[in-house]
DNA sequence: GGTAAGATCAGC
DNA sequence: CTGATCTTACCA
């Protein structure tokens, strides 16, 4: 195990180098709602080494989501989710946070997958600085603004291509199967069209934005 | 041009 | 539960 995975993150599955590799462009490209749940167990990794596996998505979906950022079609801030499969769409919120999605789907765009949480992995001492120094590794990539503040991720970072890696941020697989049967829940956040379970989760990880019994 | 709401988070 | 903080989209 890489000597940057503390004993706090035993319970979870250390990333192998050797077998770490690129996703294929058509992963992407199918509706999101399947992408969201395959994406569980891959790799998250920034360039300078942070690397963090996927734990947490929700899909959203263009034109029949009203959740949607997309839903009203393509605008200035949404245009990245319009673009091509398997890029990054980055926005600000809230006055302060970024929250990352996958990009997905090709016969219709717009369509993608927040990233709402990961299992720290790699690089953890860099992700405590880029948080504020904070102890708890269980907060630490947390929530889809926590993650972006933890590896760095902010609007430069939008529209950068996960496949190829090669503008700071990238997407893998090092061989570990995304979980057979994902548990499933509401999204979070929003306001309209919660009558989708389009949410997946690792069941019983300690990295999820809301752990077990809360709700509000 | 004005404004309300927002795919959130931290602290009380 | 609330305040922070500011961009965006929508409406006039």
């Amino acid at each position: 195990m890489p000597a940057s995975v503390s004993p706090e993150n035993k319970a979870g599955t250390p990333v192998t180098p050797d077998l770490m590799h690129r996703l294929d462009r058509a992963f992407f490209e199918r509706d999101p709602v399947d992408v969201a749940p395959q994406l569980l167990n891959k790799v998250l990794a920034s360039a300078d080494g942070r690397m963090g596996r996927i734990v947490e998505v929700e899909a959203y979906c263009g034109s029949r989501d009203p959740a949607a950022h997309s839903f009203r079609g393509k605008t200035r801030r949404n245009a990245t989710m319009f673009g091509a499969p398997g890029h990054l769409y980055v926005y600000f919120t809230y006055g302060m946070h970024f929250c990352a999605n996958a990009v997905c789907w090709d016969d219709e765009p717009g369509m993608g997958v927040l990233i709402r949480a990961l299992e720290p992995v790699a690089g953890i001492e860099r992700m405590r600085e880029a948080r504020g120094d904070i102890a708890s590794l269980s907060l630490l990539c947390s929530g889809p603004g926590r993650l972006c503040q933890a590896l760095g991720i902010d609007r430069k970072l939008d529209g950068a291509d996960l496949v190829s890696g090669t503008h700071g941020i990238g997407l893998y697989d090092d061989g570990a199967e995304p979980p057979a049967e994902p548990a499933s829940s509401e999204r979070i956040g929003i306001s309209r069209a919660t009558e989708h379970a389009w949410r997946w989760f690792v069941a019983g990880s300690p990295h999820l934005s809301r752990k077990p019994s809360t709700r509000r």
